[in-house]
DNA sequence: CTCTCAGTTTGATATTTATCAATTCAAATT
DNA sequence: AATTTGAATTGATAAATATCAAACTGAGAG
């Protein structure tokens, strides 16, 4: 593992309350790994060995069925998944795919379970991880059985814009059919809503998105805080996809 | 508080394995409620002051958007809702109604949060608990955003059936609308699924259900592991509609 | 026993979303 | 600059799902 890596995981909300010893530990059971773009890490089913932590690069978490696939997060760094089959030591219920190459600190299943048990802030921060996660994925269920396509389209540009700063423009982090996918819809109906939510105050020119009208884009997301957060205590990780970079800044 | 009621909760593998002592002190904050059916006792967004805990009846989990619901979970006794919240000391993300004349255990928020920092025991059970509500809204998502409605239900069915203990012969446990909902379709939908799944393999008749070719059904269904469960070490509870009794025992 | 009422089913229709095939586009490579 | 390749878009169509209204049903109330 290099130097300046330890640091940095040391910071995530998952480590950074534990004991210098207990994550010493840790991290001594722990091993480095880069892997090459698009390459499927970890496949659904697989037994939950080792907890993920997402240094460098960004990690796709899909899932599969009868030849399906449909994209469930997007990890970025730090980030780390997927905590809660470790913990209950069963197996991953995502695969995890490689975007680009990203380098990846790779943690026993068996030493985060003893640890945890050893240093009570680690299983605060766990459990506080957990609570996270659950309810983002309490949001995702949300937006999909109560919003339709477009409006769940236009409530994703308009926190993405928020999160930005709620800058007018701003570029989509992650290509079109991954972020249909991500929203429950193929790529086409993505593209086609894309263009019928031009009279909605919005313009997506490639991945530039501009929105021409906030107030417009606001009445068609109806953006809501108990399904579009945030939670946002920065502790909640490979659940949900990134948020854009402000242009400006 | 009823003198049955504390062992009934003590044997909740939430609070099975904590000291008795802190069991006690967590009781001793907590108060006893009945409610009559089709109350709404928690509401969306409010502050998540209390653990629920289901003593008698029955709970629906749901959540509201833009005027339209969709049901989330049945909690049944004994089990609990909703954790995350009150460990996050965030809002619900859920309103929760009876279904019937129900009776409630409301523990404190912060005496969950106090007691967990000093009992190990009980912060590894309720990270379990969280761990398993994770798990099972992901295998929810999964359902939601790879199989359709009649493949859901199909699925639904079958697992039913399953856990039962693979019976041909079963009662739904929850009124259709409330199974659409959960199913994320409308009533009219699931009715007219229903009636198309009797060429595969299944038959209802009000709320009785017949498996008449289980391999076929089983072909339209395409259980998976890793969608339908069972994660089922008895912990997880709040997540999913409730299983059918099996009619013979 | 009848009445009532909520839940369910059915029918007709509209809307939403997916599918498949054909282009277009844009970035990366030769 | 030409070529290649995967992504994105577009068009035509089909399938899935929702909506609205009406009729039906069965369990509980009077």
């Amino acid at each position: 593992m290099r130097d300046h890596e330890l640091p940095e995981v040391r910071r995530l909300p998952l480590f950074r309350n534990m004991l210098a010893e207990n994550f010493e530990s840790l991290m001594r059971a722990s091993y480095a790994q880069t892997f090459p773009a698009q390459l499927e890490m970890v496949r659904q089913g697989d037994p939950a060995d080792l907890l993920h932590i997402v240094v460098e690069g960004a990690v796709e978490l899909f899932s599969e069925w009868n030849g399906h696939q449909s994209t469930m997060a997007v990890v970025r760094p730090v980030g780390s998944f997927i905590l809660a089959a470790c913990i209950k030591d069963q197996p991953y219920l995502m695969s995890a795919r490689t975007m680009a190459r990203t380098r990846i600190i790779l943690v026993p299943a068996s030493d985060i379970r003893s640890v945890f048990r050893r240093d009570m802030e680690f299983a605060v921060s766990c459990m506080n991880e957990l609570a996270g996660c659950y309810r983002a994925v309490v949001r995702h269920a949300k937006a999909l059985k109560l919003r339709n396509s477009h409006e769940r389209i236009a409530a994703y540009l308009y926190r993405q814009s928020r999160y930005a700063g709620d800058v007018a423009t701003f570029t989509l982090t992650v290509e079109k059919r991954l972020l249909a996918s991500y929203l429950g819809m193929t790529a086409e109906n993505l593209s086609r809503a894309l263009k019928a939510l031009e009279a909605d105050g919005v313009k997506v020119d490639g991945s530039r998105v501009i929105i021409t009208d906030r107030e417009k884009l606001k009445a068609i997301a109806r953006p809501d805080y108990l399904i579009d957060g945030p939670d946002w205590d920065g502790s909640t990780s490979g659940v949900a996809l990134p948020f854009p970079r402000n242009e400006e800044g």
